[in-house]
DNA sequence: CAAACATATTGAAATGTATCAATATAAGGA
DNA sequence: TCCTTATATTGATACATTTCAATATGTTTG
């Protein structure tokens, strides 16, 4: 899974991936989002909740937010963040996440400005 | 497949879907959108090209665009129409294609709210 | 009505996805 | 060092998706 190369949209410039990006590219990105679960981890990182662990949001937290095993969620956090829509930080023994607000709206300004 | 009921979805009334939509119907809009070969349509559709027919974009054009034989176009326009993301019309034997711009509107608005 | 054409449906093959159980890896604490 | 905890990976299963060939449906025109 995830085979594509994911250097170019992990650490991204300021330039909006509908630029940067072809079709291949927003396609993955809507991918990534085209799961119920996926937007539902999604709104849980954008509501500024406390998080288990203080510092922020971690992978336990989801589990318990969505209700999906260890395995799953950790399969999820690798979709959303080889789409760029997510960044994992590693501190100590936790991964913490959050959004990458540049990607969503570049996402956005695509679907508002294709038509 | 498809099994969703897309009733609500076809006729869609001003309310942006991020209302009225749950996280369902917002993964099922952008599942519509994660695939490249209907990325290339959307963009097609969203050109204001003349298609082959006259009046409008039809099924054939979107053969010729994509280079993807009949029956796939006709899958990969169900999977839009069902998001409704497209509405087809259909006159003589012809179906025509176009966007609903309220759907691509609210799903970019969608995006950009949401973090 | 019959032929031609546009689209839809069916069937099938290859591939991809979501999920969890089991196990591995890595990091912190006793 | 050994145990506990958090996350990652592997393996397996069930299901979904993409695609086309073949065929069916429906519409226009001869």
């Amino acid at each position: 899974m995830y085979t594509r190369a994911m250097s170019g949209l992990m650490q991204l410039e300021p330039n909006p991936p509908s630029q940067t990006l072809g079709l291949e590219g927003m396609a993955w990105i809507f991918k990534a989002l085209s799961d119920p679960a996926r937007l539902k981890i999604i709104m849980y990182l954008a509501s500024d909740a406390v998080g288990c662990c203080g510092d922020g949001i971690c992978g336990c937290d989801l589990e318990s937010v969505t209700g999906l095993s260890q395995p799953t969620i950790s399969h999820h956090m690798k979709c959303l963040a080889s789409a760029g829509l997510v960044v994992a930080q590693k501190r100590g023994k936790w991964m913490y996440y959050s959004l990458d607000t540049r990607v969503f709206a570049a996402a956005g300004a695509y679907l508002t400005q294709c038509c």
